[in-house]
RNA sequence: UGGCAGGUAACUCAGUUGGUAGAGUGCCCGACUGUUAAUCGGGUUGUCGCGGGUUCAAGUCCCGCCCUGUCAGCCA
């Protein structure tokens, strides 16, 4: 016989099946046991009736959490279960019985699951905030394949910093020289994107911040749209775009999942057309009167880049994803295009996700002439060798364009609804963790 | 990198004015015909983060270090 999924119990009431799989939980009373069993995709309750067959009791009474097993029996309809299928137990196979597994259904520490990731992945909640991870992902790689993009993915040993060297992790390539592990694809990005039209690079991405926060990873995943004729507004338009197809497929295929996450999805729900699009100064004035009506802490001036505060004021004045765009060129990249009205102000976008989960997209239009981006990259103290191949775009076909990057995992995080992005990535990299 | 909180059993924690170590969970044994973190009875478990100091005596007080969490800067 072969295996059947306990996500297809439904479709076999009264059947006789073979689930493969372990041992989630069990409970007994008297001459029953209860089996909870999980095989990757849900879990149901199996029970055996000891008057029934007292060796397949005994067997079962004996198990232990995590234990390897193959269950026969038959399936029956049950209003007490939350799947509401059961499964009467004829036979019961054990590959392997454990009994010291260290993850229990009582509480524990947020060291010790990280130090037992490779065990914590298989409790309910982790398992249903990386099927939204994986649900986010496809709704993303969707929406750019159905919208004319290409994937064109980037290297990830790249041999320079595109904003500077401090937060580039270094990598011995075979000794003369080094290279770097990627923090952003954009620059090739906009190569793929005079090649393509529209493309897009979804990847690791990797940054040497030490920084020690909810909202950052050492390695993250990103996907990275670049445009070319397209403008930082068209990147609004895209942007909001990909947000909402991500927000109606989480909330399509993964409603069993936020609910296991106990993910309020009415805030996902509202979710809707058109964003706000806030130019930085209005942004600043808001801010001024947050600090005015005693809710800020810090008064925010004009040039400075917003801090986490500041990010979770704006957004939760919406009850939606806000943009934002027109910040001081100061604090942006040496490649960003500025306002011919107000040169000071660069042509970036930011998205701010609702309640508090920060920044989750940022880009903008890129400068598209080549003497200001040499111009540009004296100004930031960067090498021009480096970046010849780069200042050849600007040569060769230069024209408008723009791109964004968004964080799978602090998307992730908002969908779920969960504190700490670290739980959106199977094996996180953070300071001072790199096992398991 | 800085502020704050913390490190005691496998896990989550309690431990009084300094007097020689506790609970619950897990695990093992037993009871129970419907359990949902099952319940009930019995049993089992210690480098009190590491090093130094004060003291007759330190988990407890002092100093240094290490580690973890959290907030902030930076960013996605």
């Amino acid at each position: 016989m072969s295996q059947t999924y306990i996500n297809q119990l439904k479709d076999h009431i009264g059947e006789s099946v073979v689930l493969k799989g372990w041992l989630y939980n069990k409970r007994s009373s008297g001459k029953l046991v209860f089996l909870q069993m999980r095989d990757g995709t849900g879990i149901v309750q199996c029970v055996v009736f000891k008057p029934n067959d007292e060796a397949l009791y005994d067997l079962a009474d004996s198990i232990g959490q995590e234990s390897s097993i193959i269950v026969t029996g038959t399936v029956k309809e049950d209003t007490r279960s939350s799947i509401g299928v059961e499964l009467d137990v004829t036979a019961l196979e054990v590959l392997q019985n454990t009994h010291d597994y260290p993850i229990t259904p009582k509480e524990h520490g947020t060291e010790f699951l990280m130090d037992n990731r490779h065990l914590w992945i298989r409790s309910k909640k982790q398992h249903a905030v990386l099927k939204i991870r994986h649900t986010v992902v496809k709704a993303v790689r969707d929406f750019f394949d159905n919208n004319g993009f290409t994937l064109a993915d980037t290297p990830i040993f790249t041999p320079a910093a595109c904003e500077g060297t401090t937060t580039l992790f270094e990598v011995d390539y075979f000794g003369d020289d080094k290279a770097y592990l990627t923090q952003s694809g954009q620059l090739y990005n906009e190569a793929t994107a005079a090649a393509f039209g529209k493309s897009y690079a979804f990847g690791p991405t990797f940054r040497a911040e030490k920084s020690k926060t909810r909202r950052h990873l050492t390695e993250f995943w990103m996907v990275e749209p670049e445009v070319a004729y397209a403008g930082y507004e068209d990147m609004m338009d895209l942007g909001e775009a990909m947000i909402l197809s991500i927000v109606e497929r989480v909330l399509t295929d993964r409603q069993e999942e936020l609910k296991t996450l106990e993910r309020d999805t009415t805030v996902l729900e509202a979710i809707n057309s058109p964003f706000p699009r806030l130019h930085y100064d209005d942004a600043v004035k808001m801010l001024q009167e947050g600090f005015a009506k005693g809710e800020l802490e810090n008064n925010f001036e004009w040039g400075g880049d917003f801090g986490a505060p500041d990010e979770t004021y704006l957004s939760t004045q919406h009850g939606k994803p806000v943009f934002v765009h027109h910040f001081p060129a100061a604090i942006k990249g040496f490649y960003f295009e500025v306002d011919k009205d107000r040169p000071e102000c660069a042509l970036g976008i930011d998205l701010l996700a609702p309640e508090g989960y920060g920044e989750i997209i940022g880009g903008g239009e890129r400068a598209s002439s080549l003497e200001y981006l040499e111009e540009q990259l004296k100004h930031h103290d960067l090498p021009q060798e480096v970046f010849e191949w780069y200042l050849d775009l600007r040569r060769y076909g230069s024209v408008p364009h723009a791109g964004f990057g968004m964080g799978i995992e602090r998307c992730t995080a908002w969908m779920a609804g969960i504190e700490h992005v670290r739980e959106t990535i199977p094996f996180p990299r953070m300071l001072y963790r790199l096992k398991p």
